[in-house]
DNA sequence: GCCATACTTCTAATATCGTAGAAATATGGA
DNA sequence: TCCATATTTCTACGATATTAGAAGTATGGC
């Protein structure tokens, strides 16, 4: 991934509304959820929801399709997978009693990642 | 982690300079780096990359120590860590599919930890 | 066609951030 | 003590982001 668009994606985040939203999406699965639930499930008005789905869209962290009246976002897993690993990139100089706990701590988080895996030491 | 935490993590990073220099210090493992050198490295006025670091440390994504004149910085990887387990918290209901390759690629990213773990399908 | 629903776009006022010059502080060496 | 080095703090200007009211667009049901 290249830095402006690492920023970009960091910028986007760097912003608690948003960040709520894309946690919500990141939650919610492959299914995503309509712009008004979101907006009625954090309790802010559509139209500054929609200028923060905007932000999050053009930093391609999340992804629409139309269904009926309504909008379904989804968020861009790959995109994400993108982000943290290049903040991680060729980290800590081979020091593995930084790198291990730092890659469990991400395996633990993710829902099914954890149990799908196992360390040897 | 608490979401005004993370936001103040991804707003200190959501900066080019500033994640140029965090990038930095988290290849550079745990001996960090003074200033100086990542003033010089990135061509960046002493007292602008001043200010840039005091976000970074605020955020407490880095640490530092005086070493003689210089005040040597280093990546704070626990709340690097942190902050990549907030954001796949309880990701994606479950669906494996989409959290097995997002921590491989995590895995990849770590320069070692990949060699130290292995997938058990 | 008409109306309600679901969202988005336009707009402008307010707030926050980023930058680097100049001056200040801390350390080490002669 | 005096000077050079290493870094920070103070400052103020310009740039950027955030917000929500009002108006606009798209869809579906009758």
């Amino acid at each position: 991934m290249e830095i402006k668009i690492a920023v970009t994606a960091l910028s986007a985040l760097a912003h608690e509304g948003r960040l709520e939203v894309f946690r919500m999406l990141v939650q919610a699965g492959g299914d995503g959820l309509p712009a008004g639930e979101i907006a009625k499930r954090l309790g802010v008005p559509p139209n500054t929801l929609s200028a923060n789905l905007n932000v999050l869209s053009h930093a391609a962290l999340i992804g629409s399709r139309r269904e009926g009246r309504s909008i379904i976002y989804t968020a861009s897993y790959d995109r994400m997978a993108g982000l943290l690993g290049f903040l991680m990139e060729d980290c800590c100089q081979g020091a593995s009693e930084i790198c291990v706990p730092l890659a469990e701590v991400v395996n633990r988080a993710a829902c099914c990642a954890a149990e799908n895996k196992a360390v040897q030491s």
